[in-house]
RNA sequence: GGCCUCAUCGUCUAACGGUUAGGACAGCGGGUUCUCAAUCCGUCAAUCGGAGUUCGAUUCUCCGUGAGGUCACCA
């Protein structure tokens, strides 16, 4: 499909301060990112801060934290300026006077005279009409001069069936009822979302209007306001709704929609979250489901996303975390760990650094996220690294056969261990020491009360790994206790 | 209610109008394993319904049905 190859790709992503952005705001702008940044053009990054009553403190803040979390970098915004600064709306106010006062000299848009009262009855007899209000079947004859202090509507001129093209839809329409004198300028002074949104990508040069499928509906009437400026439309792209786990409803705060950041928490890496995202409601057309930033780049299309909405999936996204997990560097999964590894694990008297190197591979096997080792350690899964565990007589001789006592059976596995010398002490030479004498008996009866002695877990990584960690010294220490408590009489 | 959009395994999705409807996640089974994890192999599972066009329809058209969105001085 054609797409604007002569211009300069110039997209933006236009949260409002209204708190924290969720997963389907983040894949906005993941997209509009990807397209600017595939074709080498600019992403904008604005804010739109018409609502002074929904707007809440620190926004700008998180929403940049959780932009420059995931890496998606802008060319022009709020804190870094850029040719059509500024990039708040609520500093924009005189450029959308400038352009209203055209459209009020053009005979195009007339203020509102009506009281919130008398709108009222209108909306309340059309809807007991059963059908849709519209304010233009009300359209005031002789309007009052505009003088800020009543809302501006733009006059619509044809009221029509109207028509356009979607990058990713194709060829939508919205019948006549969609089309109204819609507000331009608020009483407070301040711009709606629909002129002030049209008016900052018509300055800003936007090329590529990137938005969720909500504003389908609203579009006649940018049409009406592109074609009343005079002006031409960016090409717009469609993006279907992301819906919330259980498939029915668009994802959204109210619904328990999470904040981003919630999920640099939980352990999910922003690369992760990328893939991840990218891959809700569009593909690269093959099979490749890992990609890197630059295949994403090369293979994003925006031509090609999806018309239907998109469950979010938790544990996709944690199968792709744990992928990009697995493929980082050993000293990065060694401070992933830690960071996840609770405070009270830390002080345990065991817990150094060479213990930690040591689990990091053992661990990062097991995990697909932070969460899953806050688990581990909920569980008891982490502790016995870092302490003696504490047996139960009865787990430990669980596996005992008639012939032979689990008490024998560690004595033997000390006596084989104690012939392997410290430097040799690797899980390979520990399995080769006993695998011989475990097959001869039943793996059972003497594998698993020497990882039980080891761990004090009924699950856990396998014996020779476990023996490995501990070292010759804590291995046999580790098993001799073991032994006690087997021949302990009290412990019956 | 009006207007609009969407519709393939449980989920994310692939399939110039011609495929045994493919892949991935999840599930299940098995190999390897004392357990867990990992890994390998295997397996279950879908074209919303009905007409029409066509030699042939997941694909095009229409009608249903279902779901979603929207009808603010919110964005």
């Amino acid at each position: 499909m054609e797409t604007n190859n002569h211009k300069k790709v110039v997209t933006r992503f236009a949260p409002s301060p209204t708190g924290f952005v969720h997963v389907g705001g983040i894949r906005t702008a993941l997209f509009a990112w990807l397209w600017a940044r595939k074709y080498n053009g600019t992403f904008i990054l604005r804010i739109e801060d018409t609502d002074k009553e929904r707007e809440v403190e620190g926004s700008i803040e998180h929403i940049i934290e959780s932009l420059k979390w995931l890496g998606l970098d802008w060319d022009e915004g709020p804190d870094i300026g850029g040719k059509h600064a500024p990039y708040i709306q609520s500093q924009r106010l005189d450029s959308y006077k400038k352009y209203a006062q055209t459209l009020i000299d053009k005979n195009l848009a007339y203020a509102d005279p009506y009281t919130e009262k008398e709108i009222e009855e209108f909306r309340a007899k059309a809807d007991l009409e059963k059908r849709p209000f519209l304010y233009r079947e009300h359209r005031p004859e002789n309007p009052p001069v505009w003088d800020g202090s009543m809302p501006l509507r733009l006059k619509i001129q044809e009221v029509k069936t109207s028509e356009w093209n979607d990058l990713v839809r194709g060829k939508l329409t919205a019948g006549p009822e969609a089309l109204d004198d819609f507000i331009l300028i608020k009483s407070d002074g301040y711009p709606t979302y629909n002129f002030a949104h049209i008016i900052d990508d018509l300055e800003m040069g936007v090329t590529h209007i990137m938005r969720a499928d909500e504003f389908i509906s609203s579009t006649p009437k940018f049409l009406a306001l592109y074609e009343a400026l005079g002006v031409e439309r960016p090409e717009m792209a469609t993006l279907p709704p992301i819906m919330a786990p259980g498939g029915k409803k668009k994802l959204g705060k109210r619904d328990g929609a999470k904040d981003v950041l919630d999920y640099r928490n939980e352990g999910i890496l922003p690369e992760a979250m990328i893939n991840f995202l990218a891959l809700l409601g569009w593909n690269p057309g093959d099979d490749r489901e890992v990609m890197t930033e630059s295949q994403l780049l090369e293979a994003f299309d925006v031509t090609k996303i999806q018309h239907s909405g998109a469950q979010f999936n938790e544990e996709k996204l944690a199968w792709i975390n744990g992928e990009y997990i697995k493929k980082m560097s050993y000293e990065d999964q060694e401070a992933y760990l830690l960071k996840f590894i609770p405070n009270d694990i830390k002080s345990l008297p065991h817990f150094t650094n060479d213990m930690l190197h040591k689990i990091t591979p053992v661990i990062i096997e097991r995990i697909s996220s932070g969460l899953d080792i806050e688990m581990m350690a909920v569980n008891g899964d982490l502790d016995y690294y870092f302490k003696y565990p504490k047996l139960s007589k009865d787990i430990l001789k669980k596996e005992q056969k008639d012939n032979i006592t689990t008490n024998e059976n560690i004595k033997i596995v000390i006596e084989n261990l104690s012939k392997i010398t410290v430097d040799n002490w690797t899980k390979e030479k520990i399995k080769e020491a006993l695998w011989e004498y475990a097959t001869s008996v039943g793996r059972g009866s003497v594998l698993w009360p020497m990882r039980y002695a080891l761990s004090g877990c009924q699950k856990s990584p396998d014996p020779f790994i476990l023996a490995e960690l501990f070292g010759k010294e804590g291995t046999i220490l580790r098993l001799n206790s073991a032994l006690e408590i087997l021949e302990d009489k009290n412990n019956e």
